[in-house]
DNA sequence: TCAATATTTCAAGAACTATTGAATCAATAG
DNA sequence: CTATTGATTCAATAGTTCTTGAAATATTGA
């Protein structure tokens, strides 16, 4: 992830809805979940909610298919790691005391059976 | 770090010169750089760059202090360390895949003397 | 005290982003 | 083929953020 992406996704994720949404499509798993039940959890307008899905989509932070007549929006898992490692890679650079703390509030959300490497 | 900081903590880093800057001064370390060196780094005015420099502290993301004439700009790295957390535990929840490929790009950043958890 | 330096604050305008409601487009069922 | 459903696009407006330059504030040295 360079500079210009990494700008776009903190753009994208600095508008509460749209953070809002992005929590929704990450919890929701792989499979996503239609425009409109976004829409219904968010209590925003559909064409509001359009707006803000095409903002994190352009940001590449979802992705989108159409199945029938819904279009189902899911969390891009790729990119969010991306962004990680972008504040990890170009923020850390050479102060550790920066992401170790991160890195050990980790467990919770990456559980310890998954063989990683020491870091 | 709940939402509402983790909102305004994007939106200072969604801006190219402020994330510029807070690269700077990450990697300028703890002491801090003077407004005035930061704004030569920039290219910037002075004015401009401490409209900027105001945003990213009310964000959490610097902090700073007078020394003589000069007020020294220094990030914040907990405030830093606490938005990779953010991400990981808000967004990642339940999602290893989200942040293990993050974790992996961690030890160029994290040296590996250090001793951390095994995650 | 006066001048110089470092920085911030302010006001105006430009540029950008968000919200709304109406119109449009795509897919399906009858 | 028409009506219905689910979603997007568009245009107008409201609201927010950025940039600029001038004025103000704080600190120091002569």
């Amino acid at each position: 992830m360079d500079e210009t992406e990494a700008l776009g996704a903190f753009a994208a994720l600095s508008q509460e809805t749209r953070l809002r949404i992005l929590r929704l499509l990450v919890t929701s798993g792989p499979d996503g979940l239609a425009a409109g039940a976004v829409a219904e959890a968010m209590g925003v307008s559909s064409s509001n909610l359009s707006f803000h899905l095409a903002q994190l989509e352009r940001a590449g932070l979802v992705t989108s298919r159409r199945e029938s007549r819904s279009i189902l929006y899911s969390a891009a898992y790729p990119v969010l790691a991306d962004l990680i490692r972008f504040l990890m890679r170009d923020c850390c650079q050479g102060h550790p005391e920066v992401c170790v703390p991160a890195l050990e509030a980790a467990p919770a959300c990456c559980p310890p059976e998954k063989d990683v490497p020491h870091v």
